[in-house]
DNA sequence: CAAGGTAGTGAGTGAGCACTCACAATGGAG
DNA sequence: CTCCATTGTGAGTGCTCACTCACTACCTTG
């Protein structure tokens, strides 16, 4: 091993790095302990000192995620207010396609939520906090607020399904939102290439 | 045992409906087919008998309520054509808050499809049969279109995280539906308690 | 260089899981 | 009443998983 020691706190971001990925494939039953060590590095002992409980370190993926979500909206819309703010937040959750694991992590957790109520906790939280924000930048009517976040849980979903690497014509139907084709078509060309390399990787493993 | 036997048709749709509730609450990978065999009063290894795999009992449950969604919103919309159409869907989809295990059955169903290729292909052709059913009722356009189906996956996510159960005034933002509050209402409080029986039912396991 | 705290792991452990096999009960057809 | 197809199960099997314990390697401080 050339590696040398790293601090806790430089192991944990690593650890959470790994486990966005994993969470993002498998979700939180469906992923492994082992499976996040191995890909942060570390041994699986240590994984579960550095974080307590795999539950912990779910809710703590998610909430790190959220926060990136977050962080994304509320820079995008700095200092722009009403309908400019709207589309600048929307385009940004958009480019969050470019990234599908963050909002495969969300949807996730979603759906996790009847299971656990800490899981369903940080959920409403997330809710709550970007509530806050759209409606402080946009001034949203609650009509247009619900379909703001409702055009967000469609975005979830079609990232998780990966709609967008589907030529048929009903897809397209769906998927050139608001003339924004182009910021999609990037999206959907990066989706595709990740998808690729998680299929290939799925070849090695059982190998 | 006063139980006769039954046809394995029978026993399929009593597992099925098992199913329907115990991958709801816990998707995919979290629920054992233990729990769903003991659900519908057989022993495991019949289970697998009747239904060959836990993935193709799940895709199974995924596709039953699929058809479930669909007839529901196909029947809505009987004889009606445009916005009365439009408005009839959206009320049908509306009412299966009042039982979400469907809805939630649906987003473990997206959620578990990064990682498997044939409930992705599930997903998908549930996408595609929808869409093709709305468009010829309603002719909505691209953009009204993708709004419905936004709000569709809005409401799922809502299902799935309890939302209507909170009284805090961000979420009546959210959740008053196009002045339905009465319908989403009752759909709270259907929600609400069979929230309760399930806590309840937790409880009772461990003891 | 000694001491002690922090980073890190090898080797388990008990429980739960998907899935199987050999066998039993049941009911209808002849 | 007797076959026999169909319904149904008891008792596993091998594997994976979350989590633990006892231990080592490393680094800093005095």
């Amino acid at each position: 091993m050339v590696s040398t020691r790293q601090t806790a706190d430089e192991r944990r971001t690593a650890v959470l790095a790994a486990a966005i990925s994993e969470f993002a494939r498998s979700g939180y039953a469906g992923t492994s302990t082992e499976a996040i060590a191995t890909r942060a590095g570390i041994s699986q002992p240590y994984l579960f000192r550095l974080f307590g409980t795999k539950k912990d370190l779910f809710v703590a993926t998610f909430d790190l995620v959220a926060d990136r979500i977050i962080d994304g909206l509320a820079s995008a819309s700095e200092g722009l207010e009403g309908d400019d703010a709207l589309t600048a937040m929307g385009n940004a959750y958009l480019e969050l396609m470019q990234d599908p694991e963050l909002l495969q992590v969300q949807l996730h957790g979603f759906a996790a939520a009847p299971a656990d109520p800490d899981i369903a906790r940080s959920c409403r939280r997330t809710f709550e906090v970007l509530e806050a924000i759209v409606v402080e930048r946009t001034g949203l009517s609650d009509d247009e607020l619900r379909q703001f976040f409702a055009m967000g849980m469609l975005i979830n979903v079609m990232a998780a399904i990966d709609l967008l690497s589907i030529p048929e014509p009903w897809v397209q139907n769906l998927c050139h939102v608001d003339g924004k084709a182009a910021s999609i078509k990037s999206a959907s060309q990066a989706l595709e290439a990740q998808r690729r390399a998680d299929e290939a990787a799925d070849q090695e493993v059982p190998a």
